[in-house]
DNA sequence: ATTCTTTATAAGGTCACCCTTATCTTTTAA
DNA sequence: TTAAAAGATAAGGGTGACCTTATAAAGAAT
């Protein structure tokens, strides 16, 4: 009979992607969190109910998945992790803004608490990942920031890059290759009809956007 | 049908256990495989299979397991990114040195090339770790030091502690409290008939260590 | 040479976590 | 209001990595 515990970072992964999808605390479709976590699902359902046992989930049918307080207390920890590795690599060792969302995505999972704390204080206990998010406090606690994605505006309106939410390396190093970084300030310079680009413009020139990007993008007016 | 390959933990565990066994190229007896890594030999040895399908190790029944160049090249670059993490954790994080083996233990197997690379430019290119023990080349060479362990010394004889082979955070911790660590000074002052305790006269007093534990201390004379 | 010990392996399980296909149930939009 | 789309789940599988309990084979010691 097998005695070791379930594997960490399976939870883990469930658990930070309900909340990096549902900010804020809002329920989470199985089917989202499946294509996230790039799996079919049957199997995060499956996962969902096994998280469920462990009070770690609720899950209403046809709603979505939401944290328990104490899913949401790992949850914060894990992306805390994550964002304290991500500090390090960006700051520290010069490694590329698009890449240290996946290599501490693979870190988070191998950190405990006292390394987690000892980094912080390394780093001189940071409040933003290099993407513009905050990182959570050692309680879970994270402040909700109130920002809007940039399909929000409107033609004209000016305004400040935030954060960019969690996406893909490849995202990720387009929206760098333009410049698309936080605490850029910006108008709206045209949003085109029919689910079409959003165009900016930003210090360093015009780009256009799609609106699925667009939606990554969080700014303050 | 799941698709993802064998989780890269298990065997690297595997490999960098073998390589640290097996010093230098001995060959490895599964039971004693088995025991350092808190498995079944059974299980052990269907790893040890597995592990021979791959490429990455060879079995000679009775005599023990041997890595291939293949299975070499990853064990020294897992301990590569083991040393250079333990050097981050004690150097810089100002971690515990006697708990920084299992911390780095776990960091080792979330650590890509890009990051290991970067990571030990960070820290200056270290050649040992915090133990003592020489950091593998990024090529996966890996310097064969000519050092005795303890229990080969004889009484009197002066030596000066070249490392500590990997064991558990208790032994280190033991260790650390007499300050038997890398780089001390000593003489042997008795060693005790019957597989008895051997004695060392170290600048900070005299310390009793079993067999056991001495084999685990490296030395030079 | 025989016995004891060590090592290896065959046989039969368990469990977490993934899969596909088929069948509901609910929501949504025409 | 009814059909289509989206979401959930039942049924049946697979694999890796562990387990225990035998049994076989090799090496060591008497
Ligand atoms: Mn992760
Ligand atoms: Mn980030
Ligand atoms: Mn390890
Ligand atoms: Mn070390």
């Amino acid at each position: 009979m097998r005695t070791q515990s379930t594997s960490n970072e399976t939870i883990e992964m469930y658990l930070k992607t309900i909340a990096e999808l549902g900010d804020g605390g809002a329920p989470v479709v199985i089917a989202r969190l499946a294509e996230r976590l790039g799996i079919s699902p049957v199997s995060a359902n499956e996962m969902v109910k096994r998280l469920g046992e462990q009070g770690l989930v609720a899950h209403v049918r046809y709603k979505g998945v939401t944290l328990t307080k104490n899913g949401r207390y790992i949850a914060h920890n894990v992306i805390r992790r994550q964002r304290l590795w991500e500090r390090f690599l960006v700051d520290h060792l010069k490694m590329e803004w698009s890449g240290v969302y996946e290599m501490a995505c693979r870190l988070e999972h191998a950190t405990s608490n006292v390394l987690a704390e000892a980094l912080s204080a390394y780093l001189g206990h940071p409040t933003t990942c290099p993407h513009g998010s905050p990182i959570p406090k050692s309680d879970g606690s994270l402040p909700l920031v109130s920002t809007r994605p940039l399909t929000a505006l409107r033609v004209g309106e000016k305004g400040c890059i935030h954060s960019i939410q969690p996406t893909t390396t490849d995202v990720y190093a387009y929206l760098n290759r333009y410049q698309i970084l936080p605490d850029r300030n910006f108008t709206v310079s045209e949003i085109a009809p029919m689910e079409g680009p959003i165009t900016l413009d930003l210090p360093s020139g015009k780009v256009a956007l799609g609106r699925s990007m667009a939606e990554l993008v969080w700014v303050n007016v």
